[in-house]
DNA sequence: CCTACCGATCGGTAGG
DNA sequence: CCTACCGATCGGTAGG
C-alpha cells in the first residue's frame, strides 16, 4: 500500500517551514473522506475532480495535484473506505470476546454501518464491487482484497466459536460466505426502502450460531423470534 | 408497462406502406439486446446513445429517435433483460416439477446464466441494483420489482416443497432470501475470477432442501460433499 | 434514420 | 526544484 501520501511524507523528513505538507495531508484526508460518501451512493465512477472541488470549495486543479489521476483518486478512496469500515465495524466488533459473541457484534455493527447516516449510500463494497467486478485493474483488486479480508475475519471467529464448542460443527468458510451474502442483500433492501431484510439477517445468523442442541429449531420456523 | 414502443405501434393500426414500423421494431430490439450486454458489465449508466450507435453502426440521433431519452432507453433495457432472464432461467427452470426439484433447476439455470458467455458482465440485477439502489426513479422501481418477483418465485416453490413434505419445515421467504443472497454473492465472485463460491451455493441450497431426517448433517459439516 | 449543432462536463495539464 | 493551489483551457464525449 505505497500510496502517494507516503511518498509525499518520505521525501523530506522535516515539515516545510510554512506547513504546506501538513496542509496537503489534511486536504487529502478531507477529499478522500468526502469521496467515500459519494462513492458509497453513486459508485467510484460517480467521482469526479470537478464535483469534489465544488463540494469542498477547492479548485479542481488543486485536487488533481493531490492525486494526479482519477485512478489514484479511486485507490485513495478505497483505502479511506477501509479506515471507515475499521472504525465503524471491526474495532467496535472486536471489543466482544472472540467467537460467537464477536460474530454477533460484527454483524450488529455492520448493519448499523450500512444504515444512514454514516454513509449516504450504504455499504461501500456492496455498491462498488458490483460496479468493478468486470473492470480489471488495481481498483478492482483492492476492493476484492478488502472483501476477502472481511470474510476471512468472520470465518476466523466462526472457527473459534466451533473450537470453543459455542456453536455446532459447521464449515466456517461456508458460514462466513453466507453471512456476507445476506448482509449485502440486506444493504440493498435497505436502500430500496424495505427494512424487513434486517430481521432476516438476524435469523440466519442466529441459526448459524445457535448452540448444537437447539440449532434446528432456531433456523427452522418463522415464528422463533 | 406503457413503453414508447407501445406508443409507436398504437398511433397507427396499419403498418406503414414502406415497412418503417417493422424496421423500427427490429432496430429497437437489436439496440436493447446490445444494451443489456453493456449494462450487465458496466451498468445502466455505462450506456450511451453514442456508444450504441458506434457498436451497431447506427447514428446517435437515430437511436435517440427510437427511445427519446436516456431514461426510456434504460427502462427498455431493463425490460429486455427481463426477457433474457425469462428465457435463460425461468422457462427452463419451470420444466422441472413444482417444489424442491424446481428450486434446484432454477438455481442451476441461474448459475449458468450468471456465467459467460450469455451476458458478458454476469447477472444484470446484481450489477444494476447496487448501482440504482440510491437513485430513486422508474428505473430503480422496475429493477426492484423484477428482483422481488424472482424471490417470490423461489419462495413459492419452497412453500410447495414444504407442503409436499419434500423438505423440512422452513420459512419459504427466509430461505428464498438466503438463496438469492448467495447467488448474487457467487455472481460477483465469478466476476472476480474465483469460482469457488459456486459449490458453496450448492451446499447452501442442499442444506435448505435436504429432507427432514438428514437436513442437519447436510448443512453442518464441510466434508459432506 | 441523417448531419449538425447546443450547454455542460469529463480527466488532465498549461503557465503564473 | 519542490508543494499546493489558481483561472483557463486542452481534446473528447455526454444527453438532447
Amino acid at each position: 500500500m505505497d500510496s502517494s501520501a507516503a511518498a509525499h511524507t518520505s521525501d523530506g523528513d522535516a515539515e516545510s517551514p510554512d506547513g504546506r505538507l501538513r496542509r496537503g495531508a489534511r486536504s487529502r484526508k478531507s477529499v478522500t473522506r468526502r469521496a467515500v460518501d459519494i462513492a458509497s451512493a453513486e459508485g467510484l465512477y460517480g467521482l469526479s475532480f470537478g464535483r469534489l472541488a465544488d463540494e469542498l470549495d477547492l479548485s479542481k486543479a488543486g485536487i488533481q495535484t493531490l492525486f494526479r489521476t482519477k485512478e489514484q483518486l479511486q485507490l485513495a478512496t478505497v483505502e479511506e473506505a477501509g479506515l471507515v469500515f475499521l472504525d465503524a465495524v471491526l474495532r467496535p466488533g472486536f471489543e466482544a470476546p472472540a467467537g460467537a459473541a464477536r460474530v454477533r457484534s460484527l454483524v450488529e455493527h455492520w448493519l448499523a454501518y450500512a444504515a444512514e447516516p454514516l454513509l449516504p449510500g450504504g455499504c461501500f463494497w456492496t455498491a462498488n464491487l458490483a460496479d468493478f467486478d468486470s473492470r480489471p485493474g488495481p481498483v478492482r483488486d483492492a476492493l476484492a482484497r478488502q472483501r476477502q479480508e472481511w470474510v476471512a475475519v468472520l470465518a476466523r471467529e466462526l472457527r473459534t466459536a466451533v473450537e470453543q464448542h459455542e456453536i455446532a460443527d459447521l464449515d466456517p468458510d461456508l458460514a462466513a460466505f453466507q453471512i456476507d451474502a445476506v448482509l449485502n442483500a440486506a444493504n440493498i433492501s435497505l436502500r430500496l426502502g424495505n427494512p424487513g431484510s434486517v430481521p432476516m439477517v438476524q435469523r440466519v445468523v442466529d441459526g448459524l450460531l445457535a448452540p448444537p442442541a437447539t440449532r434446528r429449531r432456531a433456523q427452522r420456523t418463522s415464528k422463533t423470534r
